[in-house]
DNA sequence: AAGGCTATTGTGCAAGTGTATAGTTACGCC
DNA sequence: GGCGTAACTATACACTTGCACAATAGCCTT
């Protein structure tokens, strides 16, 4: 009589993978690594604990993964924004830097979602080296596009331009992230644009 | 005969209070919100459990107070550095941002010290306006001083060019915070002072 | 020197954590 | 259509967490 035993589905295994996956994300973005655990991450999923032991080796694998996926996500989007052939190279790198100071990169849900990773980064080794990779991912885009700019031939000073526009956006995404009434609407576009233009020496006119 | 009872000292409130939120400064340096547990504080603080809850009506009001104690004291580090009055107005902003973006300042722990917040500050209030709080001190102090620049009357200007410079600052310390090892010893300060004079119109030149 | 105030300790508890493991059931295959 | 496999569930366990509360002992006052 008691015996109703919950009803499911076998999805195949890279759907439950993902689903497992995006579950812990909106987790971890809400409340952090404190709220995504096994039994939460199983309920938003849909599926029982156990599961989760049987598509990762351990709770930290399944994390690992989840922030793979959620950097190169990220990653992926500034790179399709800065794709467009017929732009000529300014134009580029600032479509490059605009796209990840408007939303939906610069999110607050998003910085939430990298904040209660960044942790984990500092202590993992391996978070540390999907980190590492994923950064320099990021920062070496950013660093074609700027040695395509006149003058920018020398990979040391390309190098050195591309960390500090990397920088600026940075602290600005986290900052409008962490603290979005402090900022008018596409106010941090703005001054990160204006701020990159100087940097690279780029008129200050006012592109697409 | 079982009946050792732990001896113990009776400290002024000052005393123990600050031992307690030093004692859980460092556990969230070292391994983040989790490693900074009841138990663990008290035991480096050298003292039991119960007692923290003698100080402070619960753990969230300790961790609250130690955020609000390292966000003040890098301020203040900050703003000590740009005091000389006998400097011309570039070379205290310079200063200001130089003095972040070497140790002790931007540090490895620190910046780890900082993550383990993150996630806090997202999610209560109390850390959210302890955080605007502290961002929009040592923001100001910023203004303040590029204000003082010639041509940067305008306080909106001035706040644009503050949120940026603040901007660099922010994105290079996390940076080198977290991966140490991927910047040449000093890279980043001369790296961040460089676009801070980009972007204030600055000349190039090598100062104090 | 004694007494009292309170800072400090020790013990205990209910809730929640990750993980192990055995049992069950959905679904592809012949 | 039956069967085997493995995707999935359910239960249990050892451990940790924050917090409550009563007992104790260090220090100050007189």
């Amino acid at each position: 009589m008691t015996g109703d035993r919950r009803k499911f589905r076998r999805e195949g295994e890279e759907r439950r993978r993902e689903a497992l996956i995006a579950a812990a994300l909106e987790l971890f973005a809400e409340g952090g690594a404190g709220a995504a655990t096994v039994r939460a991450i199983a309920d938003r999923a849909g599926v029982t604990p156990g599961l989760i032991r049987h598509y990762f080796t351990a709770k930290e694998d399944l994390v690992r993964a989840a922030y793979a996926t959620v950097m190169n996500r990220m990653t992926a989007e500034s790179e399709t924004a800065a794709t467009p052939a017929d732009l000529d190279p300014a134009s580029r790198v600032l479509a490059f830097v605009g796209v990840s100071l408007r939303p939906p990169v610069m999110d607050a849900e998003r910085v939430g979602l990298w904040a209660g990773f960044l942790h984990e980064v500092r202590r993992d080794p391996e978070m540390r080296s999907i980190h590492e990779a994923t950064y320099l991912a990021y920062r070496n885009q950013l660093q074609a596009l700027i040695a395509a700019l006149p003058g920018n031939a020398d990979p040391v000073r390309a190098r050195r331009l591309a960390i500090a526009c990397n920088g600026v956006i940075d602290g600005l995404w986290m900052e409008g992230g962490m603290l979005p009434e402090a900022f008018a609407a596409g106010e941090l576009e703005i001054i990160g644009l204006s701020a990159v233009r100087a940097i690279l020496g780029l008129p200050a006119g006012k592109p697409t």
